[in-house]
DNA sequence: ATTTCAAATCTTGTATACAAAAATGTTGAC
DNA sequence: GTCAACATTTTTGTATACAAGATTTGAAAT
């Protein structure tokens, strides 16, 4: 992505504040926080500049930092959007994926089955993961595998939960089976498809959750 | 998108870097702007983690900001990568254009039309780019339209040119033809495909272009 | 001439200082 | 009790100050 060699505190610190636990509309003060941090309000507010282009935060000028944490909606249209960023890249990963690489795909694939196979949702989810990440990677668009992991990254939290759905990893196995037998076969339409499906039923499987705990 | 009161000096600092000719690589000397703005250091490099985050800079720790004008293959990436956006759109919008919409959008083919017949590019540039906006905002998803309207903005440059290939004003008339097509008879695939091929054809458009001038 | 090392200079990253806008609190009129 | 006007306090936005890392320069050694 950009420089991570770890360096700046500003960079830190927009990481510290993204993974941070905040609730929406919270305003983010500037000396309590700095003073939280141990730093001086001038990289917290670069720091800022950097959150709210992510969209994490609002920011209106002479008023402050404001969390901006995604409604039920703007989710929804998020999931929506991956969705069509991971069908893009099945498209032209069914094109372009090298043989090494479809290894790799039903390798991580096979080592979802093991986790799926002891009940371990947290295994799955790294090595999901992995299986995902190599389809960015594999659509030989690096700008469009930056963007991929961008959203990805900022739908991590929301994606999370639901492999406790009953049921969802098995699913989600199988739908993996689909999406590597369609690459396979080198069929782009066939595999973007059934990776918008794949991602699209996480936005479904999000709205459910988000409706059992209103 | 995001707060547009155009208050604060960092952000209108972000534009005019981003609309300011810099060429590739060079070093945006902190002193120099700020006394070239006018302004301090701390709201320039506040404008720099913007850039930097949308991608128009490098920040490299302790080293400084260093423009990052996107080389050929960068820009064929984004291109592709815009081409799928605007088929996500059009695959959305083709379930959900209301009719209002789909009597601006022939609207704005009209006008695009009629700069066609008065060889007008300046005009027709104008008026397709309503046309698409038209579709992002028909997509019904506004996360996705601030995400197509992020990248075409940030495509502008290199997009602008090519009106003046010969025959291309044309082409993209009866490009936009099929894509009103496939949005009235409500076709989620077909304008997905439609969109798709018409911005491809600007990314080859392009790269035409620069092979002619290298 | 080339390389090495260190001093000097420049540049960035962060802290602090200050001014102006926004928020808060207080007083007084009605 | 409510509202308005004004004073007070916070808080942001920007400028400046300072320290540490990077770069450059130049002299000495090979």
């Amino acid at each position: 992505m950009d420089q991570r060699l770890a360096d700046t505190i500003a960079q830190d610190l927009e990481e510290l504040i993204f993974d941070g636990t905040f609730s929406d509309g919270e305003r983010l003060d500037e000396v309590k926080l700095s003073e939280q941090f141990g730093v001086s309000r001038t990289p917290l507010r670069e720091a800022f500049q950097r959150l709210a282009l992510s969209g994490l935060v609002d920011l209106i000028p002479r008023r402050g930092a404001f969390v901006r944490q995604p409604g039920p909606v703007e989710l929804m249209e998020m999931f929506e959007v991956m969705a069509e960023l991971e069908a893009a890249c099945g498209r032209l990963a069914a094109l372009r994926i090298s043989d090494e690489a479809m290894k790799d795909l039903t390798d991580a694939n096979a080592r979802c089955q093991e986790a799926v196979d002891a009940v371990d949702p947290d295994t799955y989810y790294l090595e999901n993961e992995r299986f995902h990440k190599i389809i960015y990677n594999q659509s030989g668009n690096s700008f469009l595998e930056q963007e991929a992991s961008k959203l990805h990254r900022r739908l991590k939290p929301f994606r999370r939960q639901q492999l406790r759905f009953r049921g969802r990893m098995d699913q989600s196995m199988s739908e993996h089976e689909n999406i590597v037998r369609a690459l396979d076969s080198g069929n782009p339409e066939e595999t973007a498809n059934a990776l918008r499906d794949h991602v699209a039923v996480q936005g479904e499987k999000f709205h459910n959750l988000m409706a059992t705990l209103k």
